[in-house]
DNA sequence: CCTGTACTGTACCATTCGGTCCAAATTAAT
DNA sequence: ATTAATTTGGACCGAATGGTACAGTACAGG
């Protein structure tokens, strides 16, 4: 039992919302007040509870590369076959440009970008998150294989990175504005390349 | 003939120095100094010159289209066939892993990915320059069919599309320190998917 | 109830941000 | 040489930046 008064906000809460905020907004341009607005904190609870405005971000990155790779283990466990996940997981990407006319895309490729390699903590961080998600991509291939949908011969790995690589050209149609039906016609290109 | 002093600096290189820097630190990552010392020019002369900092960012975004586009344009008429050109684009992508321990990226994408589409005008430069590459891909890949090394009955305007997402997407594996023999792999079945 | 602990809001900090202004300097045309 | 045009460096601006310090307050255990 901790001693002392009790904390009147939810770490892990806090968290999230600093992590939306970035993925919407990058580092630079999410600003320390609006990081208060976002988690409702006060200056100095904030920085009580995280250190400065790098150190949550690191935090808010691992949190999403943790969250988005659960999920996305967990839909693969779910999804009837390993063809129908990848292609699933292809038309999500899509679906942001029907849906948003402010696309978020991935905050991993997002911190990429910004970045470039400039910090080598947050260069790791991605380096990590971008091998983990190209692993369940190899994962999903590699059952495909099993199911018959994808060739034995093809390299699970390589198709994995092409995978991963195809995705993030998708979030860049998106974002450049392409329309919802012209980007869906891609995805039809990238799961044929499969076969 | 002008009357009054001369110029004691090039516009356009100055305009050049400052794409540069926003090429490679962004919009938010550039601050008005990195600019000032980039061109070289005193406070004065640079808001005389140009109107204000987002004024400068614009013209440096659409010079870099045009700079992109004519360069681009130019391989292709250089090119030995359309299936040279293509994979040559894509292996120049490959290329930055190798020699820049800090990838650049494409400047577009790099726009497209901090600005989402919080900026109209951004926006629109942002989509136009996509248009304008995607058509160069989309002209080689109808000189390839014509050459015969891709089928004549595939869509070139889905194709080109298909060519520009999985450039952008090779330039993400880039930036998060893919090794330059694994992603020109992804190359490979790039180009295998346009047979 | 009292004491120790930890949270809270606010005032404050130096620095940097993008941007303006102006007097001095430089040059071309008359 | 004078004048008009135009550039130059530097002083200056208010606002916002990330971050700190502190006094006051709420709470748990004794």
């Amino acid at each position: 039992m901790s001693i002392g008064r009790p904390l009147e906000y939810d770490p892990a809460k806090a968290l999230d919302a600093a992590m939306e905020t970035f993925w919407r907004c990058g580092y630079e341009g999410t600003s320390l007040n609006d990081l208060l607005i976002a988690t409702g904190l006060s200056k100095s609870s904030f920085y009580h509870a995280f250190n400065s405005k790098h150190e949550i971000f690191q935090r808010a990155l691992t949190r999403y590369c943790d969250v988005l790779t659960e999920r996305l283990r967990d839909k693969l466990l779910a999804s009837n076959s390993g063809w129908d996940f990848i292609e699933s997981v292809m038309m999500t990407a899509v679906s942001e440009a029907r849906e948003s006319d402010c696309p978020r895309g991935c905050m991993i490729v997002n911190v990429a970008t910004e970045f470039s390699n400039r910090d080598a903590r947050i260069g790791k961080l991605v380096t990590d998150g971008v091998k983990r998600i190209t692993q369940i991509f190899s994962a999903a291939v590699k059952r495909a294989q099993k199911e018959g949908s994808i060739p034995a011969e093809k390299d699970p790995n390589l198709l994995g990175r092409y995978l991963l690589s195809s995705l993030s050209g998708l979030r860049t149609l998106v974002k450049a504005g392409n329309s919802h039906t012209s980007i869906a016609g891609v995805v039809t290109v990238i799961m044929a390349s499969l076969k």
